[in-house]
DNA sequence: TAGGCCATCTGGTCCT
DNA sequence: AGGACCAGATGGCCTA
């Protein structure tokens, strides 16, 4: 032991002895005061070197505001300590950031939603690592259909600049490419304009195109504020659908019956880029950033008529459009160019 | 004002 | 002996 503990009475007339934390606890009426014992070396200003006095100055933060100007006086192997134990959480706190700085902001805005804490808030430590948790679940959800469906292998979410091939010991590999303008993988980034995507056929090189759409009143429909009974009614949503002009001409002259609709998302799927199939065909979230953040999130469904969509057939990935498509108009002109300059 | 969160200090343990 | 790591105690700050 290097402290002693003594409870001091309302008398305090020798302080000779009082090297650190004098605490008064008001409901007693009663001082206590913490003695050291004489240890080692002290550093005083008199003694000690520059680093020395570094140490000493990044004492405990308590001391900025104390009134008391009192020099915290420690010995030397104790300051050193007390500044490799900083130096230690200030390394757990830089991870924290840095995996902080992983977490999507649509699993960081679900959590806002609910968390009841300030918006502006960054998660705290502990709901980092939940929602680290929560993420890599939502990942390893992905990964599982692969096991769970031979014919939705793979799911990526990736930048232009990364590869397109899927891992070439993947067979019959579908998955989503999302041409983004985003530069970097920073999935915290906000993802704006919306990504355009395609979907991958089993086992070949042809690529749908799935319409991009746009929603005019986003911020009523945040995924994690939508009841679901409203959504099991089209007719409150449709409104909320709007197609560019152009998009509307195109979708309108290939005579699709793509249903477009908000998806209703669990924690789950908030999966950029992930798959999920069901009765009608496949879905595929569509992310959408109209103001910085995203929202709202909404599932296209693929009709399992496949023919009524775009269906843009490649010999290779290298084929895919190296520049970023933010609507489907431009990506019908780079397909034209590409008929054009292949015939 | 209570509770949550955080930084800091410090004692203890283990390892090199 | 010293460094890394952990846990408990403590006090400051902020918010509901």
């Amino acid at each position: 032991m290097s402290q002693i503990s003594v409870v001091h009475y309302n008398s305090p007339h020798n302080h000779l002895n009082v090297l650190q934390n004098t605490v008064t606890n008001k409901q007693s009426d009663r001082q206590i005061i913490v003695l050291r014992k004489p240890q080692q070396t002290y550093i005083t200003p008199e003694t000690t070197a520059k680093d020395d006095i570094l140490i000493a100055n990044t004492a405990r933060k308590k001391h900025k505001t104390e009134k008391d100007p009192k020099p915290n006086l420690q010995p030397v192997s104790v300051a050193r300590r007390n500044a490799r134990e900083r130096n230690r959480v200030k390394q757990v706190n830089d991870g924290f950031a840095t995996l902080r700085q992983h977490i999507p902001n649509f699993i960081a805005a679900a959590f806002e939603n609910t968390s009841g804490r300030g918006g502006n808030k960054k998660l705290s430590k502990v709901e980092t690592l939940r929602m680290a948790v929560e993420y890599i679940r939502s990942l390893e959800h992905i990964l599982a259909m692969d096991t769970d469906n031979a014919d939705i292998s793979e799911s990526l979410y990736r930048s232009p600049s990364s590869s397109i091939s899927p891992s070439s010991s993947q067979q019959n590999a579908t998955f989503s490419y999302i041409l983004s303008t985003e530069d970097d993988d920073d999935m915290s980034s906000d993802i704006s304009p919306p990504p355009q995507q395609f979907i991958k056929l089993d086992a070949t090189n042809t690529y749908h195109l799935i319409p991009n759409v746009h929603y005019e009143n986003a911020e009523n429909l945040d995924p994690m504020s939508v009841d679901e009974d409203i959504l099991s009614d089209p007719s409150l949503l449709d409104h909320n659908i709007e197609f560019d002009s152009q998009e509307l001409s195109y979708l309108n002259n290939v005579h699709t019956t793509a249903s477009l609709s908000p998806g209703f998302q669990s924690e789950s799927s908030m999966s950029p880029g992930s798959v999920e199939r069901s009765t009608q065909g496949y879905f595929i979230p569509v992310f959408d950033s109209p103001q910085g953040r995203l929202s709202p999130t909404m599932k296209v469904e693929i009709k399992s008529e496949v023919d009524e969509f775009p269906v843009i057939s490649l010999k290779n990935d290298d084929e895919l459009p190296s520049e970023p498509k933010c609507n489907i108009v431009d990506v019908l002109h780079w397909w034209d160019q590409q008929q054009n300059t292949g015939s």
